[in-house]
DNA sequence: ACCTAAGCGAGACGGTACGTCATGTCTTGCG
DNA sequence: CGCAAGACATGACGTACCGTCTCGCTTAGGT
C-alpha cells in the first residue's frame, strides 16, 4: 500500500549525518567565506568521510545552497499594522539575515554560478527564492484587506506584480548590502519605504529621522 | 621609466600587454564562466607568461574587476524626454549588459569575494559601482530641470536618495535576471517605471502591455 | 565423535559460494590482473556480498594463493622412460601452466607480498610449493630405479637435494618466462636437459635441434 | 650547432630532486615494503611535490624499477680462480642482493607487474635483466680462457646458452630465497655449484660440508 | 511447528591513496 | 633587464577501494 522507495535494501543513509554536514558547511562558511571553503574540510568537521558527502551533493554548489536555504526560511512576516510597517519589517529582517556572514558570503557566489548552470539555478529558485515569495503575498493580501492597496485584476497580473515587488524590494537589500556596501540603516528603511508608497517624489523629499 | 622608443627591440610588449590580458580575460569569461577560469589559460590566450600576469594584478579577483568594469563604462544616458523614458532606457541598457555572458557571471562572483576582502570591495566600488551612479545624478537633474521631481534640500540628503534610487533600480534589475533568473522584458520595465513613478498602488494595477 | 567447531548452530556457511568465489577470482585475474583485481568485483562477479567474502579470506592474498593453488595441482609427472623424458616433460607442464595469465600474474605477486608477510609465505608454501616437489621426488625415485643417478645416502641428504633440484628447475622455468621474458621453447628446455645431465660444459655445447 | 634537447626553455630539471627521490624510494621500500608504498610517501620524504614525481615517471612501477635498478649495477665478478669459484663467487653476491629488504620487496613485485604491461618489461629488461648477464659473459670467457669450459660454436649458439646459464643461475637463487623462503647457505650454494659442474648424477651425491 | 543464531544481499560508513589541476613563486636562456 | 617558458611546493579536487557496519531477509538445527 505505501510507496516504498525504490531501493528498500542495504544499509540506511545516516540521517544524523545530513544535519552534521549540513551545520558544518555553515559554520566553514562563518570561517572561510566561499572561496576557501573546501568540502574535505567540512566533512572533517562534521567528522564525516567526504564520500559520505559526495554521496548526497554533486559538489560544492549544491551543498552550500542546502546549507543556507534553511536560514531563509526563518523569514516571517506578522501583522505589522500597516503596509509600510509591514515592509519595513521584512526588510530588516531580510538584512539582518544578510547581515549573517554564512549568508552573505554563500547566496552571491551560488547565484554566480548559477549563471552557468541551470539545474543549480533551478535548485536556487526553488530552496530559497520562490519560498521567500509568500511574504509578499502575505503583505499584498494584508494591506488589499486594509484597503491600502487595490485588488489584483487577474491571478497572472497578481503573480507578476508579486514577482516585480520581490524583485525591487530583495534587490535594494542585496545590492545596498552585498555591492553598495552599506548598512540597511533606518534612513535608508524609511527612504526605500517612502519609496515604495509614493514612487521618486517622495524618496528624493527628506524624511523625519528616527535616528 | 622613459619612454624611450626609437627602434629597441623587445619594448613594446608591455604596453600592449594590458590590453592583449584584459581582453583574454574577458574571453575566458565567455568561453568558461568564472569559477572554471584560470590565471595561466588567460596567459596562454593573451600570449603572455604568468609571471607577467601575476607582476600587474595580485589575482583573479582583481583581474576579473579591471577586466569587467570596462564594461559599464559603456552605460549612457541621452535625454528621452521624461524621466519615465530617461529610467526606462537606462534600465534597458543595463539589462542588456547583464545580459553579456562576461558580465554575467564576473559580477555577482567579485562581489560574492567582496564580501571578505575589503580591498576587493573598495576596487569594485571605485571601478565599477560609483562609476554608474552618476546616471542617477544625469538623470535626476534632468527631472528637476523638467519640473517632474522637487529639488534636493541639501548636498547630505541629495546623496542619500541618489544611493537609494541607484540601489533600488541596479538592485531590481540584478535580481530580476541573476536571482529570479527572468527576463527583463517590456512588461516587468513598465511595471517598475510605474512603481518607481508612483509606489506600490500603481504598481499592482494591471498595464497597458505593449508586447 | 567428530568434533564438531564450538558454533555448531545458525546458518551453515554456502558451498557454493566458496566455488563460485575463487572461480571469480581466477577470472578476474584473468581480465585486469593482479594489480587492479578488487575484492569488491570479485564479489559482484561471484554473485555475492563482499562481507561473504572477507568472512571466508582475511584479504586479496589469502584469497588468491586459495585461487590459484588448484591450478598447481594439476601438475602431474607419468613415467616417459627417463630421467631426461621426465625433466623435459614436466618444465613443459610448467610452462604451460605459467602461461595461463590467472598463474602468471597472481605467482608472482603474492610472493612479492609475501616478503613482508610471514603467514602467508607458509601458506604459499603450503598450498603451492610443497606439494610440487612430490614431482621431483617422483621422478628421482624413478631414476634410481632405471639406474640413472646413484641412491640418495640419507634421508636429510635426498631432502636437500630435492630441494636443490626443485629450486633450479622450477627457477629457471619461471625467471626464463617472467624476468627474461622468453618463451619456454624446445631449443632452451633441450638445453636445460643438457646442463641438467651433464653440466655446464654439456650446456655450452651446441644441441641438435629439433625445432 | 649541437643537436641540443628539443625543449631548452624555461627551468630546468632538478637534478637533485631525481635522486632525492630514487633514494626515498628506496628507503620507503624497507620501511613499508611495496604494496604499503605511496607515492606522496616518497614525495614527502623525498622534500618533493607529488607533481614533480609524477612529472619524471609514470607510476610506482617505473619509479620502482629505476630506484632498485642501481643496486644490480653493483654486482661484479672478480676472478676467482676457477669456474667454480667464479660461480660461488657471483651466486653469493646475488643471494646477498636479493637479502636487502628493497631488493627483496620489489624485485618480484614489478616482475609480477610486468605479465599485464609491456612497457614495463622492457624497462626491467633493459635497466635490470641484460645488464647482468655480463656477469655470465665474463665468467664464460675466463673459463674459456682457463680450458674449463669449450669454445661456443657460433655467436648465436654463445648467446642461447648464456641466457639459458643466466636464467637456470640467477632462477634457482630467485626461486631458493623467494619463493621457497630459505636462506642460500654454503651447503645450498655448494650443490648448486656442483648441479653446475656434473648435472644431476653430481646433485644428488653428497658433499663435504664447510659449514 | 516454533526458536534461535548464524549466514546472506545490499549498500552506507570512515578512511586512505590516487592522479590531476590551479595557485603563486622561482629559475633558466633569449633578445 | 623584461619576458616566455616551464619547473617547483602546495593543497584541493573528485574517484576508487578498503574493510567494517548496519539493515531486513533467509535458512538451517535443536527443541
Amino acid at each position: 500500500m505505501a510507496p516504498r522507495s525504490p531501493a528498500r535494501t542495504g544499509r540506511p543513509r545516516s540521517a544524523a549525518a545530513d544535519a552534521a554536514i549540513l551545520e558544518a558547511t555553515r559554520a566553514a562558511l562563518v570561517d572561510l567565506g566561499w572561496s576557501k571553503l573546501t568540502l574535505g574540510d567540512v566533512a572533517t568537521r562534521a567528522g564525516v568521510a567526504k564520500t559520505t558527502l559526495y554521496r548526497r551533493w554533486a559538489g560544492k554548489n549544491e551543498l552550500v545552497v542546502d546549507a543556507v536555504a534553511a536560514l531563509f526560511d526563518e523569514l516571517e512576516l506578522p501583522d505589522r499594522g500597516s503596509l509600510a510597517a509591514d515592509v519595513e519589517y521584512v526588510v530588516r529582517q531580510f538584512a539582518a539575515l544578510l547581515d549573517r556572514p554564512e549568508a552573505k558570503t554563500a547566496l552571491m557566489a551560488v547565484v554566480a554560478e548559477s549563471t552557468r548552470d541551470e539545474p543549480l539555478r533551478a535548485r536556487i529558485r526553488d530552496s530559497i527564492v520562490d519560498r521567500q515569495k509568500r511574504l509578499v503575498l502575505v503583505g499584498r493580501a494584508r494591506a488589499e484587506a486594509r484597503g491600502e492597496l487595490p485588488r489584483a485584476q487577474g491571478a497572472q497580473d497578481a503573480a507578476r506584480s508579486a514577482d516585480l515587488i520581490f524583485d525591487v524590494v530583495a534587490g535594494a537589500v542585496v545590492h545596498r548590502m552585498l555591492v553598495s556596501g552599506q548598512a540597511v540603516d533606518s534612513q535608508w528603511v524609511h527612504g526605500l519605504v517612502a519609496l515604495l508608497a509614493g514612487g521618486l517624489p517622495s524618496a528624493v523629499s527628506p524624511l523625519p529621522s528616527d535616528a
